[in-house]
DNA sequence: CGCATAATACTTTTT
DNA sequence: GTATTATGCG
């Protein structure tokens, strides 16, 4: 039946034309809104429906593990065996041909993929055995990574380094190149390195991947590196069957080493490729679409293209100026509130950005404590957590055993008699002998310097992580995990641990056991269980856990939010500094990106937007004052309505400068509102617990080392209280169990 | 020598 | 709110 369906039913003029072109190399511009991934889902159909390939001979890469599940959706809805399109993201294709070509570049099939807290753990080993404390791992590990990116190997850095500091940097990559290798491991920028070498060295194996892979399709493809445009050019040949979707004005991620450029290059690298442009918007109104074309016409170096819409009607964009940063959640969430109770929208239509994932936390409090249903995509990720991470540093050594890093992680997690200083003469036999940290574990005996109790424990150790390693391919996945995580004794330590959050750590490991026993259930015999299972997760996105059927109001970054529409966006925190995100000392800081990213932003919505700031915000536990951004001064006032207080001495005197509007609309909403403001001024977790004596803002106490001093904060911690307290020298935070602070007399 | 505790420092965006 | 470091105890 399927096939009498049209695959290019559904498409306007310019959609079709760009999906029928099935032959040679092409370059779709399309804008935000433009239904670049219907075109792209369309257009696969087609090459189908015309013969030219099987589903599984076309290779879709898109930027999500989500949009490809979604493209290979609609693609099977009118396509036969439409599911069996290879898509996914640039590291998880790559990643799966790297498994089945290892032989070819003298890794084995188990390697680990290293991902980026891995990757940090790898350079401050190394910074730790070269005694430096200069520099800041996490910035080292971007420097690497850019140099990755940019396929710049050490020996060609070399000739580079001008100044000491970056001769050091250099030496770093190096030896962390040479650290993967011995590991077994292969960090995100290896995954689309290693396949470049691989297929370029190897004629067979590119041969086999051409013949596979006979139609290539790209999503966001101005979001590509140096080294994804070299993999796409070598797959692709001298007679590509290419088709790339991208929009300059949507390039945010240069920091990642992304190269707008592509997109121009692109036309250079395949002769005769045809471009195509989409301009038509189909998701947002006109207002909208007039506001963030304002914003992204002044960026400089971008292809000139205006979208239009069909949807002339529609709200003027808003601005509004809260006093403090909790008035803008208050606000927010408050808003969301008096329309859904009103029944005009659902909590699913709404969605909060904003620029840095540490902003959500007001927006969550408010939500929370008016009971409203949100979910959180990002900022801390489940799999982030440390007792998962913890759980699947075990599973990656009983994979892999030259994993180190992964063994340097859980060796004293529990204690098991192996501290620092035997983990020293460990690490310096192991170096020594040219092997790895479980082999030095089992021969513990033999490694000098150790004691013959810290030998007992280190032999004792080897054989547990073997005697598990054994038992890998006799049980079920999630017994044997349960078993590893009670056998190491790190599930007794939850449990026998009295902290407050080790009930909620266990409860996440058993999340993690489940969806083990889940993800065995569905893979279909794969042969790696354990492994694949590891490697999705290092792979695996927050958005792609999105769940849009939930009703539920939606807060992410604008990074997340990439590719996503909603019917009202708040884009909050609008604020100098904020967003557009300033950094001193940041040398590749490109104000164009941020500009985008305002851009990408407001082109989230489909028939509301507001956009927020706030004169006050804490920043680093500091209240500190704020300015307008840039982005909000640039409006043309034609395009927006504004309200709220208008200039930071109003927000001196409060919140009444915005009063009046609340009161006509629902009183209820002005209460809840102005609880949170009050309370907003201390922070809400402020605390007066039964069992310990009450601490005050105001309280003058006594500290057996700091002397007298004023509380100025206290807020729960753990299951304990942290007190700020002003002292003589400064302010210091104390946990209020453990100072023992004396009361004073108030005056 | 191992480990727990207390204090300090740090906080863009992500495959 | 967390990861690292410093300190002191057994």
């Amino acid at each position: 039946m399927k096939q009498f369906i049209d695959p290019l039913a559904g498409l306007n003029d310019a959609q079709r034309e760009a999906a029928s072109c099935t032959e040679g190399a092409v370059l779709v511009l399309a804008g935000a809104g433009s239904g670049k991934t219907r075109v792209l889902a369309h257009r696969v159909a087609n090459v189908v429906h015309q013969k030219h390939a099987r589903p599984w001979q076309i290779l879709a890469v898109t930027f999500t593990n989500k949009s490809a599940r979604e493209l290979k959706e609609r693609v099977a809805a009118i396509t036969p065996d439409g599911d069996e399109v290879a898509a996914g993201t640039f590291h998880s294709i790559f990643l799966r041909m790297l498994r089945r070509e290892a032989k070819a570049i003298d890794y084995p099939r188990d390697f680990t993929v290293f991902d980026m807290d891995d990757s940090n753990r790898l350079v401050k080993m190394i910074l730790n055995e070269k005694g430096e404390k200069r520099f800041q791992p996490r910035s080292i590990r971007a420097a690497i990574s850019r140099m990755k990116n940019d396929m710049i190997t050490p020996e060609q850095h070399e000739n580079r380094a001008k100044t000491s500091d970056q001769k050091f940097i250099n030496e770093v990559y190096r030896e962390y190149e040479n650290r993967l290798l011995q590991y077994a491991g292969m960090d995100f920028d290896d995954l689309l390195i290693r396949p470049i070498g691989l297929l370029k060295n190897h004629p067979s194996v590119l041969a086999y991947w051409r013949d596979r892979w006979r139609y290539i399709h790209v999503d966001e493809y101005q979001d590509t590196n140096l080294a994804q445009f070299e993999l796409i050019k070598i797959l692709g040949g001298s007679r590509p069957n290419l088709c790339v979707v991208g929009d300059d004005d949507q390039s945010i991620y240069g920091w990642r080493g992304a190269r707008v450029e592509n997109i121009f290059r692109f036309r250079e690298a395949f002769e005769g490729t045809k471009v195509f442009r989409l301009e038509q918007n189909y998701r947002s109104t006109q207002p909208i679409l007039e506001l963030a074309h304002s914003v992204v016409s002044r960026s400089t170096m971008r292809e000139d293209k205006k979208l239009w819409t069909e949807k002339k009607e529609g709200k003027k964009p808003e601005v509004i100026r809260l006093s403090t940063e909790a008035d803008e959640a208050g606000e927010v969430v408050d808003r969301i509130g008096r329309e859904v109770l009103s029944g005009k929208r659902e909590y699913r239509d709404y969605a909060i950005l904003y620029r840095t994932n540490a902003q959500s936390r007001l927006f969550e409090d408010a939500l929370r404590s008016r009971r409203f249903p949100y979910q959180v995509i990002g900022s801390l990720r489940f799999y982030d957590r440390k007792e998962i991470r913890d759980a699947l540093a075990y599973f990656k050594i009983c994979i892999n055993p030259r994993d180190d890093v992964s063994l340097r992680r859980i060796i004293s997690e529990p204690p098991r008699g192996i501290g620092t200083t035997t983990l020293d003469h460990l690490v310096e036999w192991s170096r020594a002998n040219d092997t790895t940290l479980t082999k030095a574990l089992i021969n513990g005996e033999v490694v000098e310097g150790l004691s013959s109790r810290g030998a007992n424990n280190c032999r004792k150790f080897g054989e547990q992580i073997e005697n598990w390693r054994n038992e890998l391919k006799e049980k079920k996945l999630n017994e044997w995990a349960k078993w590893v995580l009670e056998d190491s004794g790190y599930i007794r330590r939850l449990e026998d641990g009295d902290k407050f959050e080790n009930a909620t750590r266990l409860d996440n490991i058993n999340e993690l056991i489940s969806g083990l026993a889940q993800f065995e259930e569905e893979a279909d015999e794969s042969e790696n269980g354990l492994a694949d299972f590891v490697e999705q997760v290092a792979l695996a996105t927050d958005i792609d856990k999105y769940d849009p059927e939930a009703d539920s109001v939606r807060m992410m970054t604008i990074h997340s939010a990439k590719g996503l529409e909603f019917p009202v966006v708040f884009v909050t925190g609008l604020e100098k500094g904020l967003f557009p995100f300033e950094r001193m000392g940041d040398s590749d800081y490109d104000p164009d990106e941020e500009r985008r990213l305002f851009y990408v932003a407001v082109t989230r919505a489909e028939k509301e937007l507001i956009l927020t700031m706030a004169w006050q915000r804490r920043k680093w536990g500091v209240l500190s004052g704020c300015a307008p951004s840039p982005f909000l001064k640039e409006l043309p006032r034609e395009f927006i309505s504004e309200s709220g207080t208008s200039s930071p001495y109003a927000a001196k005197q409060g919140s009444l400068g915005f009063g009046s509007s609340r009161d006509r609309n629902s009183k209820k909403a002005v209460s809840s509102f102005r609880k949170t403001n009050t309370s907003s001024s201390q922070k809400q977790e402020t605390i007066s617990p039964d069992d310990i004596p009450a601490i005050h803002y105001g309280d003058l106490v006594r500290h057996k080392v700091f002397g007298d001093g004023m509380v100025v904060n206290a807020v729960k911690y753990r299951n304990d209280i942290k007190v700020t307290v002003e002292f003589e020298d400064g302010q210091h935070d104390l946990l209020q169990s453990k100072a023992k602070l004396q009361p004073l007399k108030d005056f």
